[in-house]
DNA sequence: CTGGATCCATGATGATACTG
DNA sequence: CAGTATCATCATGGATCCAG
């Protein structure tokens, strides 16, 4: 069975037409976005991904691999397979920004009650605003310890950056569960400043103020205006 | 019946999914994309989206204006309905550029025997690649007369436009029918230099000359290099 | 336990015809 | 012209099962 065929295309000759034959699948500019991060298993990926269910995730990373944008590491002995982004993967690094930029003006909603989120997720979706919002000032990094994991989101003089893992001498360190720091982020800045119940904030006093002020912006804050087109309406 | 309700969503708080769940359904981008070069009637939205039935339209374009992205002109006492883009709409001009511009290098194809094009989807495509490639000259306009419409693709010392219409004293003037038109761009720039049988360039030779060099970078020449993402690996 | 495959249910889309 | 109605098909969701 031809498991790494896509479903349909639309079958015109049109450059953007072809673009989402390959890109336009319901889940698979998902199962990029959690590539961008880094390699990832099959279960982490059905993980973050929610409700994807495991047939179409194998046929979305079929598909995926089959046009060069995803890879499969299968090692041999071993029964883990990591898959990662090609380099074509990593082109759409921009691509998922520049969507991501448009909903963040035009689609953020709050989160539902119950509404699963995922840290990276929301830490992506910070450092864009962040970027967006042109915020800057001196160079700082900040910790975030939530479910297990650890991501360090950020600044060196002139880009905001997001990376998994640990740093050495944070400016400041957020400690979380999921559900708090989803709180934490999603919910009115003024709210930040108060005791978080399940969510401890350190670092000098005058860091963690920065931090507090810098991310205000986040998620409703005004951004920078954007180049406009240049096709004739 | 709530035909203006997406059919699913992710159901997650994630920015991209929330994105995806406006702008991913089959067809939506498509219907943006044609729009973009100004109002539409749902016939001539019908027509230039191929294969889309009246029913998946109807509701796309029902959707799209419950999201804000696009608005219906329905004038008293005409049968007319002209859909346009909004303000929010506009705003998905980078990101169909953005998605285009990784498909130039990653998933763009030759053409099918019969596959079906569209002038403006080319011209679309050829525009966004010139800008794409860098290429720069001195401000000029060439017209495209083809189907009963008519281009004006031009460059104004800084950045290339794509209109609909005529223009008074262009440079070069092409006309053609269709299939011509598609044959001349998407095949090798090389061929474009012999007799067209239903296509014809008038102008200046020093000005024709001008825009077989120019336009020879489409469809598979050489970008420039593109800004990386700052996100971690 | 990871990395899937299989089976069935459902809902989205495709094809075609028809109407105010 | 701008849809609606009806039926067919196919992609996806949901659950379970299985091999290494």
């Amino acid at each position: 069975m031809d498991t790494a065929r896509r479903t349909q295309t639309y079958g015109h000759y049109c450059l953007m037409a072809q673009t989402l034959d390959v890109l336009g699948d319901r889940w698979t500019l998902l199962v990029v976005r959690d590539l961008v991060h880094g390699p990832r298993r099959f279960t982490d990926l059905a993980d973050t991904l929610g409700g994807i269910t495991p047939k179409t995730l194998t046929q979305r990373l079929r598909a995926l691999e089959h046009e060069g944008i995803v890879a499969a590491d299968r090692e041999a002995g071993r029964r883990e397979v990591r898959y990662r982004l090609t380099p074509a993967g990593q082109e759409l690094v921009p691509v998922l920004e520049q969507l991501a930029r448009w909903g963040l003006r035009n689609a953020l909603r709050p989160p539902e009650p119950g509404e699963p989120t995922h840290p990276e997720h929301l830490l992506w979706a910070l450092r864009l605003k962040l970027e967006d919002a042109g915020a800057a000032l001196d160079p700082v990094r900040w910790l975030v310890r939530v479910a297990g994991e650890s991501h360090v989101l950020g600044f060196d003089g002139e880009r905001w950056t997001l990376t998994r893992g640990e740093t050495s001498e944070p400016d400041v360190t957020v400690t979380a569960t999921r559900t708090a720091l989803a709180k934490f982020l999603t919910g009115p800045p003024s709210a930040r400043e108060a005791e978080q119940p399940e969510l401890t904030v350190t670092g000098g006093r005058e860091a963690v103020r920065t931090m507090l002020d810098t991310i205000a912006v986040f998620p409703f804050g005004p951004g920078r205006a954007h180049r406009g087109s240049n096709v004739g309406a």
